[in-house]
DNA sequence: CGGTTGGTTGAGCTGTATCAAAAGATGTGG
DNA sequence: CCACATCTTTTGATACAGCTCAACCAACCG
């Protein structure tokens, strides 16, 4: 190394780190070897729903990734409003700095399981093995992408039409979604997700009746949902 | 190389290729030589403005760098909507894709210099030196970064408040603001401004007028403004 | 079971989109 | 260099969607 290591790493998507199954959409491909490496800087941890796993403007020090469960990574705003910047599924990296210190509060939805990697000793390995590092940078990339999705589905006017988007977002998480019955499941609260969509918590409630009205989807319980209609509800989340 | 090629690379933020000038936030620092392997592989040209460079859907088989000049990233949705994902500033690299494919249209807002990057050999070359592929992850690490503000920008409500943090955002940067004259440059159109801040072109161009009301900013011709009172209007900027 | 957290529903208000028209800038060719 | 045609921007009037405030209901947890 050069210089000091920038922590400045992302938060990342999809990286079936540790879990060598099917290769999704831009998944990362690791060799046996790299996994081991990886495995060795590697601490595996548990945390119970709704802690904390760090907070906005503490030292960056170490990257996670999600092994089970769901996390929600999100800022506190000076006037009190949180924005979620994202939601995090099994596979996904998050702990994404600048200067040294998080950008975001990162913190469990459900029970999780997580790996923890040090900062110092992962930047290291990644600029020994490039090959590697361009794996992770596929992932970065990926985030980019979804930030711009999200942008779009911000721009949208309606409730129901950001709603509609973001039931579809979720669909495409292997991890909430099965084809068969058509059940998305939803982790996170109503709160959570007028956060994430930038509404308020009763425009969510609202949207999510009139969706039902509609005939699209059916509420199965607060944290699942059914797509009744999967044609009209696609269709709707395409019409921006 | 152990597989093909994924060209997933990122529209990436303030690198000072063929620039070495003072490293800003975030800024890619290059050895002499890193310098000039990627000027072996790059392709200078000059456009007018008004120019498309890639298409949405394309073929991705390049990515870009500005030089000089000003480029709008955009992608055109079914109800005739555009929305402009970035505005892309000197030293700033574009080029975001998804399974080979351009993610946004790119076009010049200006008479632009470009450099152009073959996708393949860049990425071969990235993956053979880790430090400089570090570099680049540094870059989609901050334009991820940028990414999440905007998506604060537009969870407001309030379109003064918006446009106040597109002209401290335009602040930022550095060849579009001067210190001295306090003269932010807006080389865009009102209309690609309204297409980036989710806003309808008459609410940009009352949100202007409020703004000018207020005291905050006073525009001089269409494509520059002057701010008047940098602490109301960095205090409305971060008023979220 | 009581308390806490999370969610739904209703009434009124504010602000932005939309439609419409006019005014201002820009560029072209005579 | 001017006059015209086009494009961009501003300004005005109206309608509607979502926010806010407020009350009520449901679920979950010790």
């Amino acid at each position: 190394m050069t210089k000091p290591v920038s922590p400045h790493l992302a938060t990342l998507k999809t990286l079936p780190f540790m879990a060598p199954g099917p290769p999704a959409d831009g998944a990362v491909v690791l060799t046996e070897r790299q996994r081991t490496e990886l495995g060795r800087i590697a601490l595996r941890l548990r945390l119970p729903a709704r802690k904390v796993v760090y907070r906005e403007g503490a030292p960056a020090v170490s990257i996670y990734a999600v092994a089970e469960g769901f996390v929600k990574s999100y800022r506190e705003l000076a006037s009190g409003r949180r924005v979620i910047g994202s939601f995090l599924f099994p596979r996904d990296l998050f702990g994404l700095a600048h200067k040294g210190h998080y950008v975001n509060t990162a913190q469990s939805i459900s029970p999780v399981t997580l790996y923890r990697f040090p900062l110092n000793e992962l930047v290291a390995m990644l600029k020994q093995d490039g090959e590697m590092q361009f794996q992770f940078m596929m992932k970065v990339t990926h985030e980019l992408r979804e930030a711009q999705r999200r942008a779009i589905l911000l721009g949208r006017r309606d409730a129901p039409g950001r709603l509609a988007m973001f039931v579809s977002l979720m669909a495409e998480e292997p991890s909430s979604y099965s084809r068969e019955t058509r059940v998305v499941s939803l982790p996170m609260t109503r709160s959570d997700m007028a956060a994430f969509l930038g509404l308020s918590l009763e425009s969510v409630s609202r949207a999510a009746a009139e969706l039902r009205r509609r005939g699209l989807i059916e509420f199965e319980g607060r944290h699942a949902a059914r797509i009744t209609d999967p044609i009209r509800l696609a269709k709707l989340s395409a019409a921006v």
